[in-house]
DNA sequence: GTCTATACATGGATAGAC
DNA sequence: GTCTATCCATGTATAGAC
């Protein structure tokens, strides 16, 4: 193991809470899951909601520096969607619960949450936004807005997860079949967004 | 206002539950929402497990059968995804928590929850899977697999919604022109999808 | 640093008067 | 039906021994 306390209590505050949320999230759950008890959680972060927003800060940093990643690379818009759409399925395969987690509190948490934990890190759309423009203006692709562009691809990469519970409800798959039609969707995703936009 | 109180506790529940969710609302938010106290709300309901549920069977099953309207109608497959997604981005333009409280309650709410609500009231998308394949086959279309499909309709439709947050902090729109872009992508988003998908 | 015990507040639920 | 008062369990947080 070799895991600092604090460390596990890390890890344990990150399973509880992106799995029940802040709201859902007890102290006694995650220590629990530390295998220690409250007053040591207390001890070393000194609130639920500080151990919260270390969280929260944790997790939107490991994934923000990844996409910025792609999305201000050199290389060409289609393969840049595709890079993207791989990256980020496989990402959100490892770990499902993180879609429902960062859109949850986004939208629970109060006036500048997002700000706090964002303020620096938002993703930096400006390089995409200029090829999607060269592309359409060298005529290989239809005249798109490039923000809309970017929340489509998102779109279809993160609401599966999100829609999960309902889809295998109304469909019938189980959990394999689902993450064999997200392997598939790595490349289906890309695919069909390059159809509906190439001329 | 002429509002029974039953009335009055169902509107101030749905409102409170779909704002902060089962884990997030509380009894007493509910009973000054309705301008009532807690016991009455036992009175009426007789658990907060109870009434979460009179709440969620209501908000469900108001939004499927219009969308099985549409989904079963007979018209053409591209008229049909238009007038999805039309009435889809307009239920929700009208009620923006409700993507969010369905995404969150079905994921978070255990085991049978979704068999006890919607046992009987699933999607059928039965027309539609018999529409794709007759395109497909009359060479009008790509191949793709129906639920696909309706996954990456329903993707794009209702994802905005969830990351509305996010999206508003990186882009540094606000409401107005957040509900001007989905008002556009009313007609967006299907001429996008049938652009990907037809030959 | 880590534990047990406990304080203090909140939230769901009930009793009983009106 | 509606209210006030109250019970009881739970949850966050702290005190203090080791």
């Amino acid at each position: 193991m070799q895991q600092s306390t604090e460390e596990k209590i890390l890890a344990a505050a990150a399973k509880v809470f992106m799995e029940k949320g802040m709201a859902g999230a007890r102290m006694q759950d995650i220590a629990d899951e530390a295998g220690i008890n409250k007053a040591l959680l207390h001890y070393y972060f000194r609130s639920k909601e500080k151990l919260f927003d270390e969280i929260f800060k944790e997790v939107s940093g490991q994934l923000l520096p990844r996409l910025n990643q792609i999305i201000e690379s050199d290389i060409s818009l289609f393969d840049k969607i595709w890079a993207f759409c791989q990256e980020y399925i496989s990402r959100m395969v490892e770990n499902p619960y993180l879609p429902l987690f960062i859109v949850e509190e986004t939208n629970k948490q109060q006036g500048a949450f997002l700000e706090r934990h964002l303020g620096n890190k938002r993703l930096r759309l400006d390089k995409l936004a200029q090829q999607v423009q060269q592309e359409v203006a060298r005529g290989t692709i239809k005249p798109i807005h490039p923000l809309e562009l970017f929340l489509t691809i998102i779109s279809m990469c993160a609401f599966p997860f999100l829609g999960k519970p309902l889809l295998q409800h109304m469909s019938g798959m189980n959990d394999d079949m689902f993450n064999a039609m997200m392997e598939a969707r790595k490349s289906e995703v890309p695919k069909f967004i390059i159809n509906a936009i190439k001329k």
